[in-house]
DNA sequence: CATTTAAGGTTCCAAAAAGGAACTCAATAG
DNA sequence: CTATTGAGTTCCTTTTTGGAACCTTAAATG
C-alpha cells in the first residue's frame, strides 16, 4: 500500500488518472477541468509518466504537441478507481445523486462494482479475506496481536 | 471521485484504513506502525471520525482509553483497498515481491483481485464500463469530445 | 508521597508542498 | 506585426507536514 500510495497517494493524482479513464488526454484540457495549478499538474503528469502509469506522446509535430495516455500499468488501476468512485457515489452523495452513473457496455443495464475472487470466481467481502505472510520472504513486519488474529480483528464484535 | 477524495485523499489516511483492516485499532499502534507524526495521525483520525468511516469507542473506562474501528461506511472502502494493494503488489515489487499476500479464507487458496459487475456477474475490464450523465440531474458536467466518445476514449488506438 | 509508565493526545516551530498569477516558447492564423 | 493556442516555468505567498517536547488521567512501583 505504501509503494501504490507512492505513486498515486496525493490530492491530486487520482482525479487525473480518473480523467485519463474518461477520455482526457491534454495538459489543458485536464487544467481547465481539475483546477489544479499548471506548476502541480506538470509535475504529477511527469511523475506518472516516469513512474510507467502514463505514457507521453506526440500527436502532432509543427508545432510539436503531446499528450498523455494510460500504459497497461495505468489502466489496471481501473478496478480501484471504480470502487473507489462507487463508494463516494454510495456514501457522500449530495440529495441528487452522482453527476454520472457507470453504465456496463454491451449489457445496457447499469454497472455496480463487486469483488470477486480470480481463482474461483466467488463474491468476497471483507471478512473472507485474510493476509499471511509470502513465505519467499522473512518475516520483515509484525502483525499487531491484540488478543485476536488479524483475520477478525477487524470484525465489529465485542 | 472528489468527494471520495476530499475524505481519504491524502498522504496518509489510506495507509491508516489499511491498517484497519489489518486489525489495528489504537493511536499508539497506528502511530508505531506507520511513523507518522503524532499531530498528523491525531488530525486524520478526527476526521474520519466526523466523515463516518470510522467510530471512536471507548474499550476501558479506568482510565479512559478509546478505540478506533471501521463503520459499515469504512468496510465498503475494503475492494478498493484490495485492489490498490494488489496493483502495488504487481508493479511496484521489488525482486521478492510483496510482504504480505492475501488469502481466499474457506478456500484456502491466495486471493486475486477481480472487479465483476454485481448485476450480472461478468469480469469487466476498462473497455466495459462507460458513463452516462445521470437522466436525474441537468448535464452540470461537460465530457471532453476530441472526436471521440468518452466510452472509447481511453483506449490506445493510434 | 513522589516517580514511572501507559495511552491518547496538544503545542510550537521549521521545512516542504500547494495555490495564484505572470511569463516563456514555438508555431500558426489573421 | 499582433493575437492565439498548447504546454509548460518562474516567482512568491499560504497551507500542510514533520519533529520534538509537553500535557492529562490513572494505575503501578518504591
Amino acid at each position: 500500500m505504501a509503494r501504490t500510495l507512492a505513486v498515486i497517494g496525493d490530492r491530486w493524482t487520482l482525479l487525473i488518472l480518473r480523467d485519463c479513464f474518461l477520455g482526457v488526454r491534454r495538459f489543458e484540457r485536464f487544467q481547465e477541468r481539475l483546477g489544479v495549478t499548471r506548476h502541480v499538474l506538470s509535475d504529477r503528469l511527469r511523475k506518472l509518466v516516469a513512474a510507467g502509469v502514463l505514457e507521453k506522446r506526440a500527436y502532432q509535430e509543427r508545432p510539436p504537441r503531446e499528450e498523455y495516455r494510460l500504459t497497461a500499468m495505468g489502466l489496471e488501476l481501473h478496478p480501484a478507481i471504480i470502487h473507489l468512485v462507487q463508494w463516494g457515489d454510495r456514501w457522500l452523495s449530495d440529495d441528487h445523486g452522482a453527476p454520472l452513473q457507470h453504465i456496463h457496455r454491451g449489457r445496457g443495464h447499469r454497472f455496480q462494482a463487486q469483488l470477486t475472487c480470480a481463482d474461483c470466481g466467488e463474491v468476497v467481502g471483507p471478512r473472507d479475506v485474510t493476509v499471511a505472510a509470502n513465505p519467499a520472504l522473512a518475516q520483515r513486519l509484525e502483525l499487531p496481536d491484540e488478543g485476536r488474529s488479524p483475520d477478525t480483528a477487524w470484525q465489529q464484535g465485542g
